[in-house]
DNA sequence: GATGAATGAGGATTCATTCAT
DNA sequence: TATGAATGAATCCTCATTCAT
C-alpha cells in the first residue's frame, strides 16, 4: 500500500523531485488545503504521475517525512560519531536539531504543523521514523548514565521526552512566530537547563 | 465570526451541552472524521441547532478548547494560590497538568491529537487560551527568579518552552500509547529534571 | 447498504420521482454514460439529494428495476387471476409482457440494455425481482401440467427458460431495431410456437 | 477505427494471442474491471503493443467476439453440411451451441455477461457477427418450411428469435449458476419444445 | 515493431451549512 | 427557538491512450 524508494536511479530522481515538491506545497498551503494537483504542478508533472510513485496523498505526506528524517538522521549520526562525551553529544544534537530546521524553513513548517494530522493512518506512517530519533536520543542518555554524567535515577524514557519535547516546543513557537528571530539563539539556554537537569549533582 | 458564551442561563446550558458532546465526538472520531451531525446526535439535538450557538465547525473546536482551558486555568490558579514557593508551585503545576488530563481522557485525546490541525484559523483560535497558560507558567518562573530559586540567566520564555514542551510531549506519548500506563508516575522524574535544570546551583 | 422505499408519503413521493427520473436518464444516456448529476437534473433536485434516498448510483439502478418490476408483477398477477386455464394464462402473460414494454419505451430500453451490466453487485441486486418473475412463470407451467395441458416430460425450468428467453429476445430485437415496428404483432407467432411446443400431443 | 485481422502470419499470430488473452482477462475480471494492462500482462506484452493491433479497448472486445464467432460459425457450418433434414439440422445446431460453450467456459462467460455492455458502439460492433448467426438460423428455418416440416405460418424471424432466445437464456442461467450442472442435459427438453413448436401438426 | 512511463480528463460522493417550516 | 431536508462545491484517483526511446 505504501511506496518505497525506487532503486533505479532515474526513477529515484523523479521520486525525490516529487518529495521535494510536496514538501514545498504542503508547507505553503497546508496538508488539507493542498490538492494533489498543486504538488504535481510544483513538480512540473501530471497529476496522475504522482500515483506511479505513491499510493495516495497520505503516502506522499508520510514519505516526505520518512525521506527528510532519513537525511536528518544520517547527518546527525555522522556528527555524533565525532564525539564520545554524552554532554558533548547532547550539545551537538540540540545544535543540529535547531540548525537543520532553521536552514530548512519548509521542513520546519512541515514537521511542526502539517505533520500533526489526526488521521490514524498518517500517525502510523510517521511513527517508525520518529521512533528511530527517539531511540537515538535514548541511546545518548544511556551512554551519559554509563559515563556517570547523567542521573541514573531518571528513567531514560522520561529524559528523552523532556529533551525532545523541549526542542519540539521551541521550534513550534519559532515557526508560529513566523520565524522572526533566530532559532539557534535558544540553544544555550536549553542546553543549560537540560544539562543541569540531567547531570548528577557534583559537589 | 466566532461564538461567545451565552449569558442567559438556559442558552448557556445548551451551549455547554454541545461543548461536552463535541469533546466526546471529536475524541472518538477525530476532527476530520467527525461530522457535525455526529456532534448533534451526541448532544441530542438537530444538526441545524448547532449553528444557533456556533459560527461553524471550526468554532466548535476552538470553543471546546477555550471552555475546557478556562476550567483548567481556574482550577490550577486556585491551587497555585495556596503556595508561595516557586518550587512548590512548579510541582503543583506539573501534578495538576498530568492529573487533570489523566482524569479526562477525552480531553487528553482532544488536546494532544484533535487540536493539532494545520488550518490557520484553528491555530489562531487556539492561540489566545494557550497564551494564558504560557503566561501563567512564565509568571511562575519569574517568581522563582525573584525568589532566588531559579537561574536568572535563563530566559523566561525558554524556560517556559522547556516546561510546557516536556509536559506536552509526555502526555502525547501517553495518549499514543493508548494510555496503558499511569501518566502521573512521570511526575517525579520530570520534576527532578526541571527543578535541577532551572534552579541556581546551590553549593 | 441498499435503499428501501420510504414509508412516509412525502419521502416516498420524492423517492419515486428520482426512480422515474433515473429511468429516463439511464434510457437516454446509458448507465455508464449517465452521470448522477444528469439524474438529479432530470429529477429537478440537487446531486446530493440523491444520496438521501439511495446508497449510490448502483443502488439507483437496482431500485429502478425493483420498483418497475413490482408494478409489472402486480399488474400481471391481477390479470392472471381472472383466468384458470394455463393456456389462457400463457396468452395473458405474453400479451402483457409485450404490451407493457411497448407502452413504456424507456423501461424497455432500460431492461433490455442498461440493466445488462457485468458488475457482479448489480447482477446480484437484480436477481431477486427477476427470480419472482421466473417463479410466476414456473407456477403457470406447473398448473398447465396439472391441468393435463402441458407436457409433463418437459422440465419446468427449461420450459420457463424457453418462454422467458423467447420473449426477452423478441423485445431485445425490437429495442435494437429502434422500435420501428409494433412489438405486439409478434404475440400470435410466439404463442403458436410456445403452445404447440409445450402442450401434449392431442390426437 | 476498427482493427482487421493482419494478413502477415507473424502479426496474425500475436493478434490472436491478444484475442485469447483478452478473452481470459475479460472473463476473469469483467469488461469494466479489466484494465488494458491486465490484457497485456496476460498476453505477455507491453500495454502499448495492444494499440499496434487494435484501435482501442472496445475494439478488442468486439474483435474477440468476431474471431470467436468466426470459429463458431465455421465449425457449425461444417457440421450442418452433413445433414439435409431441417429437424436434424436444428438438433445439430442446439447441440453444438451448448457443447461449444460448455467446452469453452471463458467464452460462455464472455458472451453471456461481458458482451452485454450498454455502449452503443460496442453493440454496433457486435451486430454484424451476430447477424450472421441469426441468418444461419433463419436459413435453417426456411429450409424446414420448404421441406414441409416447419409451420409456414410462423414468420421466420419470430421462429429464429424463439430458437436463439431459448438457447441464450438457457446458457445465461447456466453461467449465472456458476456452471454447476451440465449445460448439455437441457438439449433434449429444448429440442422437444422447439420441434413440436415449429413443426406442422401431423395428423 | 515494441516498450512502458507519462498523461490528464472525468465523476461519484461527502458533508458543512442553509432556510422554509 | 428548533428542526432536518436539501443543497452543491470540491477533489482524489483511475486508467485508456500516447509517444519518445
Amino acid at each position: 500500500m505504501s511506496s518505497k524508494v525506487p532503486a533505479e536511479p532515474r526513477k529515484r530522481e523523479k521520486y525525490m523531485a516529487i518529495i521535494d515538491a510536496a514538501l514545498e506545497a504542503f508547507a505553503e498551503y497546508g496538508y488539507h488545503n493542498c490538492q494533489v494537483a498543486k504538488i504535481a504542478r510544483q513538480a512540473g508533472i501530471a497529476d496522475g504521475t504522482i500515483y506511479l510513485y505513491f499510493a495516495n496523498k497520505e503516502d506522499v505526506l508520510v514519505s516526505v517525512y520518512r525521506e527528510k528524517m532519513n537525511e536528518f538522521m544520517t547527518q546527525l549520526k555522522a556528527l555524533l560519531q565525532l564525539h564520545t562525551s554524552a554532554l558533548e553529544k547532547l550539545s551537538v544534537l540540540v545544535n543540529f536539531h535547531f540548525n537543520h530546521l532553521e536552514k530548512n524553513p519548509s521542513l520546519a513548517n512541515f514537521i511542526q504543523i502539517q505533520l500533526r494530522q489526526s488521521d490514524a493512518s498518517i500517525r502510523l506512517g510517521i511513527a517508525e521514523p520518529l521512533k528511530q530519533y527517539y531511540q537515538l536520543i535514548e541511546t545518548l542518555i544511556d551512554e551519559g548514565k554509563e559515563q556517570g554524567i547523567f542521573n541514573p535515577q531518571i528513567r531514560t524514557k522520561v529524559a528523552r521526552e523532556v529533551i525532545f519535547g523541549s526542542m519540539d516546543e521551541i521550534v513550534s513557537c519559532w515557526v508560529f512566530s513566523s520565524k522572526k528571530y533566530s532559532l539557534s539563539k535558544n540553544v544555550d539556554d536549553v542546553l543549560t537547563i537540560l544539562k543541569s537537569g540531567l547531570t548528577v549533582y557534583q559537589s
